[in-house]
RNA sequence: GUGGGCGUAGCUCAGUUGGUUAGAGCGUCAGUUUGUGGUACUGAAGGCCGGGGGUUCGAGACCCCUCGUUCACCCCA
């Protein structure tokens, strides 16, 4: 073993998997690009006030934040999420609203690292801030499945409910309070653990002891004002006529206070239950005002890069490996020859690629053959002296020709067309 | 934070109730008569058997600790 090992829950993504990575976030930006989004990159560090705000007195604040004192005294903490960032740096900013952003980068979460979690992980997501209104909700998550879509993910279910008005889910919370404490001795010791901290996440259990007692409990729908329900039946139709399939999941909760209205999950169809939330997003208000902005208006999803790419292994998507390069060198006269061509037909926009330290004919040939290129160049003393290259086609049943060297670029050019 | 599984070559793994120079496949590199890849054959390089301590005449195998990894719990902004 090295001395040097990446950290626990961090890892090195190499190629060719980077490639794949590199591919997702591209897909994601077209996407949302195209929806008029534009990019947001945040730093990867914030006053730790700006993620206390998120969750006061929760495992993620207390337990679950790279945080630490830099050299000028101020606490400072690893993003464990961006949508605090994003509606900090709109509070630092004011943007005109709707202010419509895209993000994607590391996140980081001090967790005990298991399949598809890991302490540093990549997200992409999107923000609206300034907008209440329905169509945005619907837009938003038309844009998820697209996403998904696009892809190539067939096994994606969307997962929806709505928490009403900030009024309606206080009665619903206290209802549910109420309702759990009369039954107490039902639940699961892990659940009562979770009452005395949130009773709207015992309804999240996935505890099979709790399922009946959940069954009965309160539903939030009984409690949704005219307003909340006339906005979440909007949100609905919107995504009929989009043909947008979802299910409503009164479960589907948010622990935090700010979520209201419609909160939506993405759930990949070939995993495991305890975790198979690929994204998950919502409309949350007050989380502006929290960081000292006026009272705006909030929604958008983020989605995980490993977990999303866990379904993309199981449904066979994405599977390619792209060739490195188009066009491979090889020089049996020791090297300069290769360096002037390569550097030729990069300047072309030509992708090329050649061996190193004077190998053998056939070695280069073997290193040509597994760079994935189409066509070799080979270049001996003979091809010197005539002033000449070997054009050389590796896929197929093509013969090699000999062309002068003033018809290089033409000549490969038509050769990868 | 809690509990279980697993750490042997770059990778995937063998390794017999503890017994002498630790193996295979893949990969890498080099050859198979002089300038041609994929297939085949030959050969080579490459291991403090995760680390530390202990038991034993003897440990890759057994015990303890530790680190890493993995699965689950927990949590999930």
């Amino acid at each position: 073993m090295p001395e040097f090992q990446t950290s626990p829950g961090m890892r090195d993504i190499l190629p060719p998997e980077s490639a794949r990575w590199r591919q997702f976030v591209a897909a994601f930006a077209e996407t949302v690009t195209a929806a008029g989004y534009g990019q947001i990159i945040p730093p990867l560090l914030e006053d730790i006030g700006v993620f206390h705000r998120v969750g006061e007195a929760t495992d993620i604040v207390t337990k679950e934040m790279y945080d630490f004192v830099d050299k000028g005294d101020r606490h400072v903490a690893l993003r464990p999420e961006q949508t605090a960032s994003v509606c900090r740096a709109f509070v630092q900013h004011r943007p005109a609203t709707p202010w419509k952003v895209w993000y994607s980068g590391p996140n980081f979460r001090y967790e005990r690292p298991q399949r598809g979690r890991y302490r540093q992980f990549d997200q992409v997501g999107i923000e609206v801030l300034g907008a209440n209104d329905p169509y945005l909700d619907v837009e938003v998550i038309a844009l998820g499945w697209n996403f998904f879509q696009r892809l190539g993910l067939q096994q994606v279910h969307l997962h929806l409910n709505s928490l009403g008005e900030p009024q309606d889910r206080q009665n619903f919370v206290a209802a549910l309070q109420t309702y759990f404490s009369e039954h107490i001795e039902q639940l699961s010791d892990a659940s009562k653990v979770t009452l005395a901290k949130n009773a709207l996440r015992v309804l999240d259990s996935k505890r099979p002891e709790d399922f009946d007692i959940i069954a009965k409990a309160p539903k939030i729908s009984d409690f949704y004002s005219e307003a909340a329900r006339t906005h979440f039946e909007t949100v609905l139709s919107g995504l009929r006529t989009l043909n947008i399939p979802f299910t409503v999941n009164e479960k589907l909760v948010r622990g935090l206070d700010y979520y209201r209205h419609t909160t939506f999950e993405f759930v990949g169809g070939t995993l495991d239950s305890a975790q198979n939330a690929i994204g998950g997003g919502g409309r949350y208000d007050g989380l502006v005002e929290d960081l000292g902005g006026p009272a705006t208006a909030g929604i958008g999803f983020a989605l995980g890069l490993d977990r999303t790419l866990l379904a993309c292994d199981d449904e066979g998507v994405f599977a390619s490996v792209p060739a490195n390069v188009d066009v491979f060198v090889v020089d049996t006269t020791g090297g300069n020859e290769a360096l002037i061509i390569t550097h030729q037909l990069r300047n072309a926009g030509i992708s090329c690629d050649r061996s190193f330290e004077n190998r053998s004919m056939k070695s280069q040939m073997k290193a040509a053959d597994k760079s994935g290129a189409l066509v070799a160049i080979i270049i001996g003393s003979d091809e010197v002296e005539a002033d000449a290259f070997v054009l050389r086609p590796l896929r197929g049943e093509e013969q090699q020709s000999t062309i002068p060297r003033s018809e290089l670029i033409p000549s490969i050019t038509k050769a990868l067309s």
